[in-house]
DNA sequence: TATGAATGAGATTTCATTCAT
DNA sequence: GATGAATGAAATCTCATTCAT
């Protein structure tokens, strides 16, 4: 029980990488508001109060994570990155680690990002035909301008997902802004981007 | 408490909606764990059995809207859409719709896509700098991209949102897919839309 | 809707006789509080505000329930007993018209002595060893007393339950009452029943 | 609040008991239902919460009871009976012990026999004409048995009642078991029991 | 410093009863 | 008379947080 008086601050990140190890897990399975304390530190081997010790309250915890979590991601990209010049080789590579990044952490990224997951996930099993109606309409809308020989031929779900990504992603940029911009000026940007792509030419790339 | 003597379903399907319309209301506001069954009756001015007459328990309560918010969504696009012919109008409308719609529900929308929306919002106000440092990354590389005039000029961060919007909702669909497919593998998709879009034909299209 | 004016009271007799009817197979198979006067009125056809009508609440719904049915097992028993002469032959012909009652009202009967059916049962099924700690003494006893011939051979375990039956009914008795005499003096008069019955001389009856 | 420093589990052990005690009172006074966890937390002086450390819900606690009492009830009887050897001494003594005991514990008792100790109450007021017409019936019979000097001078309303016991305690076993032999066939058992005790030989014994 | 028993505000849900139609 | 939508008091149970040990 008593440490030698240099080991007391090991001990202590130690255990407060094992609250946010824990955390995470019990976090990423059960959503914010389901996860409990007491799991979490079952978890650790830790006592309850212990959490309070290295953390303020349960949302700080949670912070914690998505603290320590951003700093990797960030990490993540930046050493991929890394010493690459090209530009395009660099957004490749950069998108590649954040995808990679988040396809390893999975969990917790749908925590991040759609923070309740067993609920988006009933939601899109319940309205599959409710709630994609709009989805199916791009896609028909797709569908069309592929056979068209006006778009690529691609996986037309995969475009639909990108342009809705798009889409909600502008919204909700625009949701966290003070709104003092009109979202509809988006549209256009929208637009450009998912027809014809952000390179000035487009030629003498490769996939 | 003044009704037409209209019949008993009459009102009955009249406090369904108030129902609903209060519900919208409180969730969107507080979210789905922190909106209580009481405000949400106390705004419909019902009582809290009343609740329980036309839903089985708060989730139907909260799907129920989803439900019809979903159906509501899908007619605008429908009808906005309409009889337009010509396939990138379509799509153009159609995006437009699809937005407008959402800025004019725009509570709900976070409820949906960003179930805690305080959350996200606290999220990104305490780590703008921790948690987007990947983004700096890619407004970096965008930033260079355009300086060396091998991308279009634009919005930077528009189009960093666009990107992180195609990437996440990519992860996203395979999030919920059974994952038998690699996430790698849309990697090039994602590129080939975002850096050249999916029109086959860019050229004589103005920004 | 309008019925003959005569026909009023009729229907009057027939609604509350279903209501009873519902009504007991509801209570013997929930209990009187699992049990609901919705579930109640769905089953005999009839709204709920008509339970109302003819009953003050559910207690006294529950009552008028045991008022029928105590009416019946006395009619029942009175019936059987009839014009029967000889003491013994009345008994035992009592007893025989006052158990097969219990039985073919099973449910019922539950419910009157043992309210909560379903708990007695699990209390039975938990404790069978440890709440009958006693019962297996009392036939250790018995069962050494046959053993002994000192008494007769018989079931043990149907003796031991009709020993406690006494016990408990005394006990019963005691409690309901004034309390104004002591149990303890009852202990002699169960033993005298239970080892040498009531019958002032035993000889020549056939069991 | 003033607790000698030994321990946490000390205090732990006297809390448990504590609520168990309280639940005992309030139980036995309200009958399972009626019977709130508030009020037995208030009657321990204890939180609310800490009803839920030591039982996981109300019936739990509830068996809680049971489980001690019954435990309580065996050794009771257990330790009356002792060294006793005398077969029939043995008997009477345990009975003794064992109605002794329920007097002792009477608002239990009450609780266990007849769950809803008010209720059985009030149909007895209610309906002492009533449901115990079968009652009267069985008591005439006796009456008349003892003027007619078949049957020893006692109690009548006591015989009554033993009667009455024997066979209610029968129905229930009946009730509890897979119900694979016939009530009916039981009958001769009860009446031998209650017309001649179980002793071989009666002879020789006052009352 | 670490612990975990104790806490109690607060949430969901049930259901007997009322009363306008 | 018959109905069933509306009601809201009341009950059980959860769990973040505190604090004595």
């Amino acid at each position: 029980m008593t440490l030698k008086p240099g080991k007391r601050e090991k001990r202590a990140e130690h255990n407060r990488k094992k609250l946010l190890n824990a955390a995470m897990a019990v976090f990423s399975r059960k959503g914010f508001h389901k996860a409990t304390i007491d799991e979490i530190c079952r978890r650790a081997n830790l006592g309850k109060g212990t959490v309070y010790q290295y953390f303020d309250n349960k949302k700080e915890l949670f912070l914690g994570i998505v603290d320590s979590f951003a700093a990797d991601l960030g990490k993540s990209v930046e050493s991929a990155v890394g010493a690459i010049t090209d530009d395009l080789k660099r957004l490749e590579t950069a998108i590649t680690a954040y995808v990679q990044f988040h396809a390893a952490h999975r969990s917790f990224y749908r925590l991040l990002v759609h923070e309740e997951s067993s609920f988006a996930k009933e939601i899109h099993q319940r309205f599959r035909t409710e709630y994609f109606s709009h989805l199916r309409i791009l896609e028909d809308i797709l569908r069309e301008g592929m056979k068209n020989a006006k778009m690529k031929k691609m996986n037309v779900r995969s475009a639909t997902f990108a342009l809705v990504g798009i889409c909600n992603s502008v919204i909700f940029r625009w949701l966290l802004s003070e709104r003092n911009y009109s979202l509809k000026n988006e549209v256009p940007v929208i637009l450009e981007i998912f027809l014809r792509g952000i390179c000035i030419r487009p030629s003498g790339t490769g996939g």
